[in-house]
DNA sequence: CAATTTCAATAACGTATGTTATTCACTCTC
DNA sequence: GAGAGTGAATAACATACGTTATTGAAATTG
């Protein structure tokens, strides 16, 4: 099962005849990109809605002066927003981490999902604001949490999101990210980043090597990054759109 | 005109029918707030979409031990996202910083718009895509900007949010929050939050005394703050969901 | 209109994190 | 399989920002 329908159906209960058309969109108009190159750019205009179907990538923006923020990860199963069919431009770009596959949703696709399968659309409405919610917490994050709290609530974030999209071996991910991604995405210094890795790992928080990441007590880890996992709404909805109440 | 049809009519042409139809649901339904009490508490589940039709309010998300982040803030015309409908619990609270007013948007109100009003469907969605990016606009603000840009971006984006919103007075206009509010908001401290306030003064990019902001020379702030509005999507729209290509 | 509370200003001091630089291990490439 | 490049580790040092505390003015309240 691809890890796009595996995280949705964490939510909405989804018709086999869903999945499958969800299946086919994902498999259509693929792209592939090597590592570290832009998808799209700040300033352009997409046509579609471009959905990670293997690898991982990232949203970032980067100041006149070259300072980068990473402002969210895309791991598979992610879809950039509907910015595309409203929005005049992107105020922000998409690079790749690793080798990624995309694949192009167009505006039909959206078109016949909101005609024919209204669990899909509640389903994406979801993941939107999902994705809303996550970037609050990233705000937070950066805001409040020291260096430490910082990197454990992020490494604990990706390891739940890659485990809800079937992409985790028990306490085992892979994970590419380097230490300069992380501080991109921390708003740390590499250094301090390296740093505040050694606190983690020298308190058997978390066994980073190569590109695996292993998390011996996930509960621990929590902890110390003060991880609520309540903002990723990992719970199958009580009431949806079309339910009766 | 009311803050709200001000601020959608920037993106999308709305009909004499569309603007009764918005000033209606923006009067019905009314409840109204003391300054510094919760409207929405995180964990709580409302029944309708909050539309903040006067007075200032935020978004914001603690920790266990107190600390506080703003994640974002709603002027007049702002509403919260449609959250409610879809997932089962808020992850975040959301309190008045003003005497607020609020307009209690329905499931039904979202009905009759996606039947019968496509204009407003189309600014809504707008809407709900500049809260995305002004989100991932403070995740680069807390990340990468110093105390002293940050402060001048997030004043340039208020000044651009209210002007937006027909509530500035040529360079000036109501600016009801505290050093304490901005310290909360810009993940610094209180004290320096004043210092950098005082710095900003004394280079003439503001002069903020009693509740009132004057912002003399835009530009000079924008630059002070590597302002750039292009995230706010202040144009109206090229293409929207229902034209033809 | 006194009593309280809130908000802003300022000072002295502490520290978490940034900066620059060097070295070492890998991996990739020709 | 030497050379080049990338990622990680470490050190020495610098600083932007946090903390705690005090004071005064202004707003709020009984």
């Amino acid at each position: 099962m691809s890890p796009l329908v595996r995280k949705l159906e964490q939510f909405v209960r989804l018709s086999s005849t869903d999945r499958a058309y969800l299946t086919r969109a994902a498999s259509e108009r693929l792209r592939k990109f090597g590592p570290r190159v832009d998808i799209v750019r700040e300033g352009e205009r997409p046509k579609d809605v471009q959905l990670v179907v293997a690898g991982w990538a990232c949203r970032y923006k980067q100041l006149e002066d070259g300072r980068r923020q990473v402002v969210s990860i895309f791991l598979p199963g992610d879809s950039c927003d509907l910015n595309v069919f409203i929005l005049r431009e992107m105020d922000h770009s998409i690079g790749s981490i690793t080798d990624v596959t995309v694949a192009d949703l167009s505006r039909e696709f959206f078109e016949e999902i909101s005609a024919g399968y209204p669990r899909i659309v509640t389903a994406l409405w979801w993941e939107s604001l999902v994705d809303a919610a996550i970037q609050r917490e990233w705000t937070l994050n950066l805001g409040q949490r020291t260096a430490l709290e910082r990197m454990a609530h992020l490494l604990c974030e990706l390891f739940f999101r890659l485990r809800l999209a079937g992409l985790t071996n028990g306490e085992s991910c892979d994970f590419p990210l380097t230490q300069a991604d992380l501080a991109d995405a921390s708003g740390l210094s590499k250094v301090h980043v390296n740093r505040t890795l050694q606190e983690l790992r020298s308190a058997n928080l978390i066994v980073l090597k190569g590109k695996t990441l292993v998390v011996p007590d996930l509960r621990r880890l929590m902890d110390a990054g003060l991880f609520n996992s309540n903002y990723l709404h990992m719970e199958r909805e009580g009431r949806q759109l079309d339910a009766t109440e």
